[in-house]
DNA sequence: AATGAATGAGCGTTCATTCAT
DNA sequence: CATGAATGAACGCTCATTCAT
């Protein structure tokens, strides 16, 4: 047990104010999202988030982790436990839409936060670092398929670019129509890019 | 010539002024730029801006639409000369593409604006229907590829937020690696929709 | 023939100025009325008001003489003409609340300039003065009355003060009621102060 | 002792701007009082009055709520206390009078505030329903004389005009003459008025 | 540990005034 | 004479952050 009382109590406050960070980003916007609204939604005093964060940023950071975290947990096993490339595409696809219908509030954030907390031509951020991540995972698979046959020939970047942008397409879409069939969604994209990547005959 | 001196010099500021808007938004990121900012760009008063454009909504209105201009200019031309979908398609990559690289700053400004400038759950702003648009105007070109017989038979909606998805991921690939090859990334992108849209045999 | 061509132009390009300048303040009121304003009614440019005024201090100051000379010119003749002193005052009250009739706009400018434009501990303001003016006016004639014995003892500044007070009071109710019986207020006004200036018996 | 230590210094602290903003008014002029003048005299910085109370809208309001409640205060009961109308009427003016003398720069702010805070045509400011109101009160005492036969037929408004008119007379007089004597003009307002309204034999 | 009052820099905007044309 | 583009200071307001309690 290697947690003291202390930092449990602390660490169940930081999680409050990341699920009230959530709430009021996906809620608001990022752009209308104040310190003092998150405070609010907590029933906590505006000092506080930065007493136990630091600044908004690091705050933004745990959000970013917190949703990452998630994710990963919900479809890395998922991913990782097929046989072929062709299925760990489909199931890449899956899950990724299934997480939106799961964890809609929380994606949203997310979304939010990519889009609007990059500042100038910082290309280090931590949230460029992260996509380069989620295209990197991509072309794992790519290799993969491309390595047993599965795949045709295409630029890996190329080929991760236009799947991840499918991917990221979709929230706003859910954004602008709430009822949109994800179930639906997901069946085609995973028909048009198992078409699109199989070796062609 | 109808236009007089007054006018001219008039509609030179605003050009200036809308020139030195695109270069901030595109080199210091939507909620970095400021009046403030824009002006000193220009090397004139903060006031000057809201002397020419009343506020600094229609400014940024004004950005869009130049931009939209500048788009739709030289893209829409070169679709509808076509003589069938799929080579609609294929030029309507190509062109979108095109002018990332001729017009870099122009589309990273304007795709900042259209992520930031929409206000919480504010599903009507004129941005988000700029969004519809763009994706009735990509099932268009489906449906009639599917009439033809060009296309397989697929859920119009998901393959035109695939394909607007696809194209509206460069940007941010753009700011993370300027020297990615938009060439390359456009051959590729007509190679896979083509073969993912396509009567598969 | 003391003015120049060009002495008439600019004065009536003054009038023109004070005309629009009475009509904005009167409409819009004292503080939502600038430069631009009267200039845009005027259909001149902003800069032009600076040019034949020097600033819009001196403007409001037109204004202030403008309908001072018009107030004064319809109802000095009149008051100076009586041969009582109860008619004096009795023509005083009749000829403000018909200047308020007949030149609405002007009065309803006058009252915002002088409620508005002080700025303040400054006794000395041109505003005040005309103020202390229209007093010392009403107890000329309050100590005409006593002499002749047509009037009761009372304290002149204070009787002054009370008049003065009930006719300022009006434009505000114009204001608030723009349907006021002005007819029926002269009336009543004249028979209350006739009654509490009179000799009692 | 119900109110909390937080309570009362969040109190203190209103009350401290409300004054400040009271000496501000009363001394400089309501078109001269900014935000950043009010917070000068208290020592703070301007955010520190939004905070407070979120908006300068609201800190006037504020400082009309506690002026008309000092007033209210100190001049009702002693005026509903009164048998008859006549000596209502009389009590009406002197604790009006009264007030000016104990509370002049209060006093004086708040005629500021009404005279200044209407915006053109807009009938329906709370500033403009209190005048009404005021009198409207005034209109009670002299139906009630009339009805005991005390008072002389009259039209209601145009008194009420008259003896309001007078009483608002008084701060403008203050301020070009801070010797002025009150107790004198309170002592000849109620002889003007007491004559004016009484039945005439 | 937690507070919340207070800060101060920055925001978008207004506007009387200036001056090259 | 007249213009109107441009200015620059001031406005009310927001908000992440600090710090005495």
């Amino acid at each position: 047990m290697p947690s003291t009382s202390r930092t449990f109590i602390e660490e169940a406050r930081r999680a409050q104010m990341i699920d009230c960070a959530i709430d009021a980003i996906a809620t608001l916007g990022y752009a209308q999202t104040s310190m003092a609204q998150i405070a609010k939604r907590a029933g906590i005093a505006p000092g506080s988030i930065s007493y136990h964060f630091g600044s908004k940023d690091e705050l933004i950071q745990a959000v970013v982790t917190e949703v990452a975290k998630l994710a990963t947990e919900m479809m890395e096993p998922a991913i990782v436990a097929q046989s072929t490339a062709t299925d760990a595409l489909r199931v890449y696809l899956e899950t990724n839409l299934a997480f939106m219908r799961l964890h809609r509030k929380p994606l949203l954030a997310l979304v939010e936060i990519i889009t609007h907390a990059r500042g100038g031509t910082d290309t280090s951020s931590p949230y460029t670092a992260q996509h380069e991540i989620a295209l990197k995972d991509i072309e794992k698979v790519l290799v993969w398929g491309q390595k047993t046959g599965e795949f045709r020939e295409f630029d890996l970047r190329s080929m991760a670019i236009a799947i991840r942008g499918a991917v990221d397409a979709v929230p706003a879409q859910l954004f602008m129509n709430p009822d949109l069939d994800l179930g639906l969604l997901a069946t085609e994209l995973t028909t048009l890019f198992t078409i699109a990547t199989r070796r062609q005959p």
